[in-house]
RNA sequence: GCAGGGUUAGUGAAGCGGUCAAACACAACAGACUGUAAAUCUGUCGGCUUAUGCCUUCGUAGGUUCGAAUCCUACACCCUGCA
């Protein structure tokens, strides 16, 4: 089997430095930006979701932004397909592939070669969709599908183990060839940083982004679920205050935090860093070390 | 000043003599996580400690009762009708 391109990721909270971070790297290393974020990859969802600029695109390649659709969705599998694309030709071309982003999920399909499971067929999703949670698991049980071994409350997770008739989806050990880094960050300081990052959205004109977008695709599609969508769509249609859909922007914002903490706590492969310096030592040792895999 | 309503754990809000450390929601904390993942779900959530255990709580201070967040009295603060 073919050696993988080097491949580094960077993980972390929202708000935690990761865009930065990622931009010195690729400047330094010749580095291309993809990033596994499951909000950026909609188009239009640009202010609000802290999607990197115009001007930040053009100093340094971005792949997976503006990928999707605001009504038509987006998944976990797509993306790992794109991206998985993405970072073989980036590498192909001799350049470094760097993942950036907050989206667990969406890393770890790339760390870990998730084997996703075909799509569900609608028609029979609303079905299930349509069952209580007792039905469902009577309906397993006619079936001979065994619940104990997945989370068996979660409705969702029930569905799926019955429309995949019960086969388990797949992962691999980690991605060979490859260098994880986490900016750590204190959740004092982080608040600040998201307090500032909102301020300067806004300045910028989100509540008119979120107008614009809620004319153009509605305000029901899954971009709209985003922390600051959410939070100013009651703001722009006027029954909260501007400085309540901030507060409320903040809220989301930090309970998105609080997950991505969980989520990334458990992966001891991360190499935890408090600054870009550290991390750019751990970058120069990870090239030198994998020199002889790099395209030159 | 008179009459009425209110004061419950971080917040909102049930309870109106025993089964109340006190429903429920939110927040918080911990965890799970494979085609919606910023989703969905689970656990904890007064303190000690982890026990079918003890201790301290329901504005404050007393009282009635075998027993009070629940009844009575006084006081404090808040809202409403008459002044």
């Amino acid at each position: 089997m073919a050696q993988l391109a080097p491949l580094i990721v960077i993980v972390g909270q929202t708000a935690s430095g990761k865009s930065g971070l990622a931009m010195e790297i690729a400047k330094k290393y010749k580095g291309e930006i993809i990033c596994a974020d499951s909000w950026t990859v909609y188009k239009g969802f640009d202010i609000g979701t802290a999607k990197p600029t115009i001007a930040d695109q053009d100093a340094v390649p971005h792949h997976l932004l503006d990928v999707a659709d605001p009504v038509a969705g987006y998944s976990a599998a797509i993306f790992q397909k794109q991206a998985k694309n993405v970072i073989e030709d980036i590498g192909k071309r001799g350049k470094l592939p760097i993942l950036v982003g907050g989206t667990g999920l969406y890393i770890d399909s790339i760390l870990y070669d998730y084997g996703f499971l075909p799509r569900s067929d609608p028609t029979l999703r609303q079905k299930l969709n349509a069952l209580s949670l007792i039905d469902l698991h009577q309906l397993a049980s006619e079936n001979q599908l065994d619940l104990t071994e997945i989370d068996n409350r979660n409705k969702r997770r029930v569905i799926r183990h019955i429309e995949n008739n019960g086969t388990r989806p797949t992962r691999t050990s980690l991605r060979s060839n490859t260098l994880i880094i986490g900016i750590s960050c204190e959740i004092e300081v982080l608040q600040a940083r998201i307090v500032k990052r909102i301020d300067t959205m806004v300045k910028r004109g989100f509540a008119d982004e979120v107008r614009q977008l809620g004319v153009t695709y509605g305000w029901d599609n899954e971009p709209m679920k985003a922390p600051g969508y959410r939070a100013f769509r009651d703001y722009i249609k006027g029954s909260i205050t501007l400085d309540l859909a901030k507060e409320r922007f903040m809220r989301n914002d930090l309970q998105l935090a609080k997950k991505q903490r969980t989520w990334f706590k458990r992966n001891e492969s991360i190499l935890w860093i408090e600054n870009s310096e550290h991390a750019k030592e751990l970058v120069e040792k990870f090239l030198t070390t994998n020199s002889s895999s790099l395209n030159n």
